[in-house]
This record gives structure tokens, C-alpha cells and sequence, in this order.
DNA sequence: TAGATTGTTAATCGATTAACAATC
DNA sequence: TAGATTGTTAATCGATTAACAATC
């Protein structure tokens, strides 16, 4: 097998994760003023509001491709616009969520997806049980059917909302249906092709995360402290 | 109001937010190889399995205090041990959900949280259709009731599963409870005190950038493209 | 005009990765 | 012993923050 070089695409400039974490925010908070009525926006306000540096945000923004005018600010609906059109909530990609458990059924019922460029078309399940149910409109069908299905649909992301000893499978009957990226929702570590993108989203450690910043808060000031 | 210089303990020395976030994955490995009765492990080993490079997964291994032998490795049990201890796993921590809808129900039924350290008390919410209901063993109660509960039980954890718009309200009714940390999983940014820890699960965030890497993924590499 | 705000380049900070000595 | 692996210090890398010129 040879090795192709793939030099990155020079016009497609890299973004770092964290910006594309805080755009969905600062659309969220746009949307708050758009609908107040609010016309501009500084970068200020945002960054105090979001409690965020100003820099940052303007930096964030300006990878959407937005040009502000200096004194002015930022035009509210044109941001909104500029944030909508950069993370491609303007046309929808198909899904499909393996797993029809509560995790899998809430992100389901979960209809505002659908503004966030996410369709959910169909659910699978290994439990004849679920099979033929409906949640929401969408068909729980039996997991054999996925591969096929999904070669056939084109569907190229995959949810995995099954209990985490199944992931594994889950993960390899959407490869093999030709799906390009992996949403995780359990805790394993799928073993994938390379070419396969993944995103982990593992409540446990977000939950270990607050724990620990708790416990940190806690642990600094305690009730018994001498400090107050 | 006077500042008070609050010097971080000495002895709690910070860990990194990324080394919190790995831990619960080594944690779910490391499970999968004590069930199938492995005694020994390398940090190179648990890098090759989970792509992370070796010497990072043996600095956050030391952070949860463990010390390994050289030339040997890891005992795969007292590393489970060191991983939850160090996590807090040990013993659990009671929380409130705020808003009984498909994904707070998700939550409830998501049993295994206890074994990490979370354990769901009871729900609120505003619909009067939801109040009294069971999710799981855990009633649903009143909103108003939350304040009140929260101060008696020494509640200190509050998961934020409402509608956005009616999320700040949400938090408010918890800070005013007392609760000392928000799990949000709506897209709204929250206006807290200063004192009050949030962890924004903002799911649209995750799927933008798993929807911005698919895209950067395709586009390096289309279909039409002449490499190939 | 003066002042506020943008856009951009430079400095700082923190996390990842590399290098290497210590050790079983 | 030799080689593999840990533990730790140094170098690199990337993101955040600061500084400042451009502009309405």
C-alpha cells in the first residue's frame, strides 16, 4: 500500500475545537437578542455576558467569516446567519441512532436537532421487543438491517446509544454500512478504521469533571474555614 | 466588600480538565482487561488500544496516585482501585433533575451513574401532567418544592434537563436551593454567582464539531477527488 | 475630533510530546 | 546483564490573552 501524501486543503483553514464548542453559544445568545429586538452587538457584551475573553470572541466570530465594523459592532441577524451557514445548520445530515433505550429514544424526541443540522431517520435495536416500534415518527428496526440500510440510504453518522458492551458491535455494523462518523455516547473506546471520525461523549467523564471542580470548591472555602 | 486572597491548597495540586476527562476511559479498559484476567498493564499497551500517546496516559495514571514497577507495569486491579478513589466513585453524591422531559428521564434511567459517584434523588418540573408521576423509583415533584428540598437534603448537585428558555429559571430555583454545581444540558448560557460550578453539556456543540471534522474528513478527500 | 470597537500580530500560558535517567 | 518500562524534566505545540494599529 502506498502512502499518499494528503496535504491539508490550503483554503480550508483549520478551526480549533474549542471555537467550534463556543459558536452553538454565541448563536444560542444571538438568538436570545435577535429576538429582543437587539440590531448590534459588540464583542464586549457577548464576552460578558458568555463570560468569556472579548479576543476570543472576536476571533471565534471571525472564523464564521464575518466582518464587524470597528465602533460598531456586529450586525445581530447577520452573525446568526454567518454562525448558521459556517457549522452547516442550514441543511440537515441524516443519522442513525443504534440503541432504542432511553438515551437513544431522548435524543429521538430531541426535535430541535433538526435545526442543528442532525435528522435522526431510523433507530435500531437487537431486542425484538423494540423492533417495529415507532418513537416520534422514526421506525426501530432490527440491527441487521443497519448495514444495508445505510449503504443504501447513504447515511454516514451513526449514534451509539447501546449499553457499553455492545458499542463495540454497534460501531462495526456501522462501518460496514459505510458510515463515516461515530457518535459514542457510551463509555468503551471503539476500535475503528482510521478513516472513521469519532466523537465520545461520555457523560461519566463530564460528570467526573464537575465532581471534581466541586469537590475543588469545596475543598478550598470549607464551612469550618477561618477565612470567614 | 473586602477580597480575600484565596490561595489554592498546596497540597491539592490541579489536574488538568483533559486527564480528568481520560481517567473514566482507562477506568472502562481497564474493567474489560480485569474481567478477562489480565493482572499486568503498560501505559504503551493502554495507548496503543485507546490512540493516546504513552506518556501521557502515564501522567495521568500518577495523578490518581498510583506508582508503578518498571519493566512490569500497572497492577490492573489496584489501577481500577486508584482511578475510582480518585474519582470520588467510592461514594456517591445526590442530585436533583430539573425538568422531567425525555432526556431528564434518560438521566433517571441511566442506573449505572450511581456506580460513578452520581445518584439521582428526585425530579421537578412545571407540567402538572408530570408531577406525581415515577421515573424509575424517583418521583416527580413540583418545582416549587425544589428550594426547600434541596436546603433540607443537603442537595449540592443540580442537572438542568428543561426546555431552554425555561432553563435559567431552572438554575435559579437551584442556587437559591443552595445547590453548589449545575450539570446544563441546554444550549442556554447560564447567569450564576460567581461561586456556583456549571458544566455545560451542550449537545449541538458536540455534534457541530463532529460535523465540522466529517466535512474537513470528505472535503480532503472527495469522492470525484483525482488521488484516487 | 475623540473614543469605542474591530482586526491582527506578539506574548503568555497550559497541555502534549520527546528525551532520558532510574529501576526491576 | 540487557531490555523494557516507569518517572520526571525539557521541548514543542496550540490555544488564550495582551498589545496595538486601523477604522468608523
Amino acid at each position: 500500500m502506498t502512502t499518499v501524501q494528503v496535504s491539508p486543503q490550503p483554503d480550508v483553514k483549520h478551526i480549533p475545537e474549542p471555537t467550534l464548542r463556543r459558536l452553538p453559544a454565541y448563536h444560542h445568545y444571538l438568538k436570545g437578542l435577535a429576538s429582543r429586538g437587539r440590531e448590534v452587538v459588540s464583542c464586549s457584551r457577548i464576552g460578558t455576558e458568555l463570560r468569556l475573553d472579548p479576543t476570543q470572541v472576536r476571533k471565534d466570530l471571525a472564523a464564521t467569516g464575518i466582518i464587524g465594523r470597528p465602533k460598531v459592532g456586529y450586525p445581530v441577524t447577520d452573525l446568526i446567519e454567518s454562525i448558521e451557514a459556517f457549522l452547516g445548520w442550514k441543511n440537515v445530515t441524516d443519522a442513525f441512532v443504534v440503541g432504542a433505550g432511553s438515551l437513544g429514544t431522548a435524543l429521538i424526541h430531541h426535535q430541535s436537532f433538526n435545526q442543528y443540522g442532525l435528522n435522526i431517520v431510523a433507530a435500531f435495536d437487537k431486542d425484538p421487543e423494540k423492533i417495529g416500534k415507532t418513537i416520534c415518527g422514526k421506525e426501530v428496526l432490527a440491527v441487521e438491517k443497519l448495514p444495508s440500510l445505510a449503504a443504501r440510504m447513504h447515511v454516514h453518522i451513526g449514534i451509539v446509544t447501546t449499553p457499553a458492551d455492545a458499542a463495540q458491535e454497534a460501531a462495526d455494523l456501522l462501518v460496514f454500512g459505510g458510515v463515516k462518523a461515530i457518535w459514542n455516547f457510551t463509555p468503551a473506546s471503539l476500535t475503528l478504521p482510521e478513516s472513521v471520525i469519532v466523537q465520545n461523549e461520555d457523560l461519566f467523564a463530564s460528570f467526573a469533571v464537575l465532581s471534581s471542580k466541586l469537590k475543588a470548591a469545596l475543598g478550598v472555602a470549607p464551612a469550618h474555614s477561618n477565612w470567614e
